[in-house]
DNA sequence: CCGTCGTACGGTAGCGCTAACATCGGTTGA
DNA sequence: TCAACCGATGTTAGCGCTACCGTACGACGG
């Protein structure tokens, strides 16, 4: 006992990589090979292993997985809202791939208007390896082109227009504006309201386009004076919907380009007496928290934000890993299904033929919303 | 060069400890002192190293420092409910703090009837050192008594009564709701309409008795007809505002303990004719984003969240990190400061003196409330 | 002048894992 | 028959950092 190993340093932490080596008898190596799924390790042997981590209760430690591994990553996620709706459910699903993963999520708050340079060197200062974009900052094209001139790989998140240098996550707006327009059609509507979003993100124009694809389709004839210029707050959709009700021949139903307006359109109906959905359907979209709060509830079309958000963050984590590989990983443009939430909020219009609206509309309507089928043949995946 | 040194792993990442001990003229090891922020290093030594680090753009791996340092510590962040509206800003503070300390966040949905020792025995599985318990999870007892069963250190946010085994982050919710409560009668409201919380949350409790000891203490008659019970929904927040409106003497104020309910009465008033505030001031409780999205504004009760969610994640790590020190830490009840925030939903009444209304309560009002002061009297921080 | 501290810093050996080889039995093809 | 080869596993040497100890050196008291 004179000069013993001194250095037990290990203050009891749970079994490691040699523990079930030892207790399935084989080497440490064998052990991580099936822990990373590795296909060159016999059944058997994969067996035995997977049965000693099961016996000892081992957990990796991703510290020294990533340590080892050299693969660190840091993703950035910028986002201009703090309070927005969906970034809870973003941070769900993009924290769940990170972990998953192994990469270091780093939540950083971006104003809409700051300086894209001045971002860039802070993103740099913190050894940023990728940038997560969800909404509005998808659609910043400084923000883009900066991002882009020093190398960073990134991922828009609902984009309308997906540029050609970045990763991309969208649902098809056009389509889902389609599919719910449609639906209004289908329940009977003839004059139908639509509140435009904001013109600065470009899923704007596409959700437009795919409400006038739908009149069209059905020969129902645009109204030039039912589409509002909307801005995606609440208090634009209490003004457009009010400009909507006051018109001497009122829509039957509003289709607002977000949850909130569409939210400020119940509350205008409302205060001017009308019934929702009796005397007013209305549509939003997003399927926010608001939609599914307020009363009547909203008919709306679900974005899967949480899947964008995972998606996109294993998209990113691929990219940096392989980043010195040859030939350069491609961008990827991803298109998720969305579905259309049939909700109280929207059903057929009060004036027309009693008779046609209870046998075909509202069977029709409880069979196709009950189960919140997705608009399979609109949606594309990819 | 027979059988040179083979293994130089690096693809080139950052810099590390050594390049800046080289860089200095020091050994690593005291630039990981001067890292860590160790008293024993020379002013001189210190200044040198931190330039070196400058210099280089040296950014610590947080991979490697846990593993070396044994740091380890998983924070479950356990939830009921993914959309709620404060989870966004309860996960910007705790990852904030999380990638400050190094812990790793994880986060786990968790029906509220789920069975406890299922999800004791899940959270055993991922290794979690601690657990975070927003409401509504933080009153559950059953899930407490038997998280504390298996020794799991934890902190409750933002519970009415804290257990005298958990950490717990508070605001003073009497306080609050007294606060309220008095802007109110300060405003020249008299009879005053109370929308409760749901009984299972024992905040709910104290908001009323907030409210009943701002009454009493203005000497203003307390009407239990004008009392409702409501359980932090849209829908309850519905039926008791058509309750209070319908009332042969309806209150001209309306305090509902949380915004969702506030902002039903916003919208049962509007439905009823009622200008907010002029007919009907309306209050509401938490900050949450349907607050400030809605029109008129609701004059709310801030809540720290992204604050309350940091400290306590900071205050575990702590706990985590000191487990086997001696004597055991003390569990920690942290009181943090609320705001009232004076919006437009709430204004004088009608009816009254308007000389009064105009000289008096008005510019108090505005004074007051543009700023946001926290009610510094009636808040305790410790 | 020698031992005993105390302070500032350096050296070494890991933390737990995996990349990059090395090895080893068993095939194959000429 | 033997080199070349292949697939399954073992060995070694780090990944970047810090805990633990050692050492050098000045300040003491006796």
């Amino acid at each position: 006992m004179t000069k013993q190993t001194r250095k037990p340093r290990s203050g009891k932490r749970g079994p490691t990589v040699a523990d079930v080596a030892r207790s399935a008898g084989v080497s440490p190596m064998t052990v991580s090979r099936v822990i990373n799924g590795e296909p060159s390790v016999l059944p058997a042997t994969c067996e035995k292993v997977a049965a000693a981590i099961q016996a000892l209760g081992y957990v990796p430690n991703p510290a020294a997985r990533s340590l080892a591994g050299g693969h660190q990553c840091r993703i950035a996620l910028l986002h201009a809202n703090p309070s927005a709706a969906y970034l809870s459910e973003f941070l769900m699903g993009s924290l769940a791939q990170a972990s998953l993963t192994d990469v270091q999520l780093i939540v950083e708050h971006c104003d809409l208007d700051a300086s894209p340079t001045e971002l860039v060197s802070k993103l740099a200062a913190h050894r940023v390896d990728a940038v997560l974009l969800p909404p509005p900052l998808c659609d910043d094209t400084a923000l883009l082109l900066a991002l882009h001139k020093v190398g960073l790989p990134m991922a828009q998140i609902a984009t309308g227009q997906p540029a050609d240098f970045t990763h991309a996550l969208t649902i098809d707006d056009e389509a889902a504006a389609y599919a719910m327009t449609q639906h209004l059609i289908a329940l009977g509507h003839r004059r139908i309201g639509f509140v435009q979003g904001a013109c600065n993100q470009t899923a704007s124009a596409l959700r437009r386009a795919g409400y006038t694809r739908a009149l069209a389709e059905a020969g129902v004839a645009f109204a030039d004076e039912v589409v509002m210029q909307g801005d995606f707050t609440y208090r634009s959709g209490l003004i457009c919907a009010e400009t909507l009700l006051a018109l001497p021949d009122r829509p039957t139903a509003i289709f607002a380009s977000n949850d909130d307006m569409a939210a400020a359109a119940v509350a205008v109906a409302h205060r001017h007496g009308l019934d929702v959905p009796h005397d007013l359907s209305v549509a939003g979209f997003d399927n926010s928290a608001m939609s599914s709060t307020i009363w009547p509830e909203i008919t709306t079309i679900d974005q899967p934000v949480a899947e964008m958000a995972r998606q996109a963050t294993a998209i990113l984590a691929e990219t940096v890993r392989s980043r010195t590989s040859l030939p350069p990983k491609p961008v990827q443009h991803v298109r998720l299904q969305f579905q259309l939430l049939c909700r109280p909020s929207a059903g057929p219009p009060a004036q027309p033929k009693p008779a046609k609206r209870v046998v075909v509309a509202e069977p029709e309507t409880s069979a196709q919303c009950e189960k919140a089928d997705p608009y399979g043949d609109n949606c594309v995946v990819q």
